[in-house]
DNA sequence: CATGAATGAGACTTCATTCAT
DNA sequence: TATGAATGAAGTCTCATTCAT
């Protein structure tokens, strides 16, 4: 996956075929596989006959779906960033001012990690190893910040410093959190200083960051 | 970043022996020679015989140093390790306030990131892959987290949420610097919000960021 | 080169079947295929399912008309050798004197080779890996072979190695001509220097060569 | 061992290694086990392990001289040549008459074929898909053919289709002998055509055919 | 019959590690 | 101690063949 990564949304190859409904169960069964096995090790140990058997299917069945192990490795990460954009669209629904939006998503992504560790560990790895999965979070984010410079809620010089620092802070509060050193109320901690370091004052940071999840 | 560089050379074990100058010699070539390849590569990615080639030695040689792969990992890990201690040992000279020392420390690494690539890259890759390098690097910012607390410079509800957001965001930065997303004074940026984040006012995190690093 | 092309179709095990047309037809594509693939490539080489696409059928319908894959290209041979035994009846229209009759059939194969690189590639690498092919071709030869030698147009020690000699250098000069060597007149040449080796002297075997071919 | 062969002379790459003697018989001992295999089976047919099993070495020590199973396969033609060029040396060392010369080498391949079927099926199948074998063995013949030429007992209209006609008799002739239709004197039979076919006449071909072989 | 997903044996290749020299 | 040949387990990938739909 150190290749220039091809757009490839893929997944509408055959629709019209009889079998169809079957081959995008096996197929969605093999990149659920790959993504328990992301979850348990690193991405370079994952060993293609792992994945056969996790899903329970036979080794060669792997190549009728993909090319390559690096085509298989690239439909983990395609699967989860599309389900981040669910999640995160989600979130999204109801709240307008983008620093309670950015607070929320960090803390929502803390807190999955804190009681999903094998989802945590996935995406880390995902996002270490696949350079479009960082694009496309960026991507939201992105936004949040860009309204809350609007809105006057946040001030920073630059935007790409900023979205770096959200991104970094945020996986690097998630590994914390999967490597057992969780506090109670981190995803609040971590949301707050973010804010802070976007120019919040503290206690307004404090009063955004406490406000509760939407279900 | 704080404590007079402790000696981690830790490799001594027969510092009488005749033939013991040479054997550090080529033992050193050894590790120094992964070291460029941990530059280049996923850590996983790189064989051992690519090792004795870079380090013009023989296949078979690496195992009179090393008794197996990791070991040699493990002794890349610990050599960088020490270059840190030396680096930052530098950084603590004269400076006494912990808030400036924490900026200092942070646009160092920043900075030595965009003129060396190399040594960025082994840096955040051993980082990922080597727990033990990571509470190396702690141990330095936490002393100077204290440090501006005790001081009133800083202020932060708990430590090990800030520590994490110091290390996450100069090795997010590290890795923007690296992937060509350096910007002019992306040093100070990053310096600067880490400072706000810790609970420092705008102004004053930038007047400390802003401070000419020592030579 | 001889006898009146026997009826070796071989295959019609349902004459009064329904869709047995369809059957066929089908069956005669699935061969066609292989038959443009063994022009292209060594039949070692080949697979299965590229048979399959070439076809324009789905995989496990070969297995509808072949057990096996060597049975798929046993019935590439007998197709071919169904064509020569067409090709050479054309020949046998009008002409009786053996060394003529030779002397066409030699051409008219290097002449075809030169203007259909495909089908000469097809029979060489048959000819090469199906025995019975070579016997096949053989059994026109010798008719030819026996005529001359009755006639008196033709003197040679042995039958074996007269044959031997007609067929490699045919062949051989099919190679030549498929792999660019071609000369001007070279089906003249070769069949001139045939003949020679069969005993004709040179100023009757450039006569004979150099008739005209049939319409 | 289709792709456009460069030129490799590849034996000396580390004249002055300790070790050497041994990696050569090694080596040495890979080409032999896979020339027994292409003389006992087709050369598409040939597993690596089984090269390997033949030499008694492990299946990875093959890799240790070969980056690829066709560089293997390279190195058999090879090494069929370089003995050809030797044997054909031998030959020539007395005779100056290019006819006589041209005789001999046919009869000697056919008499080999005869006594050695290993040794004649290897050459067939290497002729077959080494391309370079080819043209090695053209360069000895073009040297017998020019000087029959030169010295007026050959006469012969293309060079091109001459050179055909010899290498094709010969190997035809071979391949007739290793399938067990061998005759008494089956090499000065084939001899005797081919001079015939080169514009010797019929008394005068069987004379030179019928001289005896050097020892 | 056609389809094409599934199978699984088997091929090629890599590489950490051992060991005689 | 240095060398580098040998090893063999392990992994990736191919393809003939089977079988439920």
């Amino acid at each position: 996956m150190d290749s220039p990564a091809p757009p490839l949304e893929a997944t509408e190859p055959h629709p019209l075929t009889r079998g169809h409904k079957k081959r995008e169960r096996t197929r969605r069964g093999l990149v659920d596989a790959a993504l328990r096995l992301v979850a348990r090790k690193e991405v370079g140990e994952i060993a293609l006959f792992e994945v056969a058997a996790e899903a329970a299917v036979s080794n060669g069945t792997i190549y009728n779906y993909f090319r390559t192990r690096d085509e298989v490795l690239e439909a983990v990460g395609i699967a989860m960033a599309a389900e981040f954009s669910d999640a995160i669209s989600v979130l999204n629904a109801d709240v307008q001012c983008g620093a309670q939006r950015l607070s929320i998503g960090v803390r929502m992504f803390v807190c999955r990690s804190a009681v999903d560790h094998q989802w945590a560990n996935a995406l880390l790895r995902i996002i270490h190893f696949d350079q479009a999965m960082r694009s496309r979070l960026a991507t939201h984010v992105m936004g949040d910040l860009r309204e809350g410079l609007r809105a006057g809620t946040l001030t920073y010089a630059d935007e790409g410093v900023a979205l770096d620092l959200v991104l970094s802070c945020t996986t690097g509060a998630m590994r914390s959190v999967v490597q057992g050193r969780a506090l109670v109320e981190h995803d609040v901690r971590v949301a707050e200083m973010i804010l802070q370091a976007l120019g919040v004052t503290p206690a307004k940071a404090r009063e955004i960051a406490a406000k509760p999840l939407p279900a």
